[in-house]
DNA sequence: CGGTATCCTCCCGGATACTG
DNA sequence: CAGTATCCGGGAGGATACCG
């Protein structure tokens, strides 16, 4: 096994895969307030169109992450919530948020310098 | 601003695009052996072509996270390494990895129960 | 050696219309 | 309500050739 499929295939490269995905994410976030209807995620998530939502769910449930109740009623209701695998995933989504928050001034700044080449800081 | 705006423009989102990019990740985990060469990171990191490493490192240097060193020889000798921002990240690639290593199995075990809705686990 | 420049393909993801 | 089906455009990213 060369490196690429190593990198390729390595469990960091498949959480990596669905962290990165920009909607499971947020998903994962609007669920971590209580279980959702594909209605209101769809309503919460603005600018989600059904197909990625959909899509995005059944990801999110074929890794264990969330699960999906169908209710036997009229007009019918689905109910998305986290599994206790998905609510593990909240403190990582925590660290990154807490990293993220930490350093966006850093790496705002970094862009700024970068993308300004000329321009000094002050004196 | 709308939820969607803000979704698209918080620190977190920001970070979770660079993070979730393919090879962006790889390259801080190779920088994070010590300073590495271009030709030496195309090496390492198989199946990454010319235009996308220097992208990625192009990116990664405007966030501030790895520098850009040109030494005066001949021939070319250019060195890249992470800056203290990017070595910051490694604690989070490194909770990342330990997720991911804990939780792999049981992620592998839900997509083959999803993959294999008839097949029964023991009695 | 350390990249650019160019072309080209694939597929992600948006919009929309429709259905059980 | 909770999706599915279909079409479509744009951009990410690979392969390759070339340059300073």
């Amino acid at each position: 096994m060369d490196a690429s499929a190593y990198a390729r295939n390595c469990p960091s490269r498949q959480i990596l895969d669905r962290i990165g995905d920009t909607w499971s994410v947020l998903v994962v976030m609007m669920l971590a307030d209580g279980p959702q209807r594909y209605t209101a995620l769809s309503r919460r998530i603005e600018g989600v169109s059904p197909k990625m939502l959909t899509q995005t769910l059944r990801g999110l449930e074929r890794d264990g992450l969330i699960g999906r109740t169908v209710h036997a009623e009229v007009p019918p209701r689905v109910d998305y919530e986290l599994t206790t695998l998905g609510r593990s995933l909240l403190s990582l989504v925590g660290a990154l948020e807490n990293w993220a928050e930490t350093h966006i001034d850093d790496v705002q700044a970094a862009r700024e310098a970068y993308d300004n080449p000329g321009v000094k800081i002050s004196a």
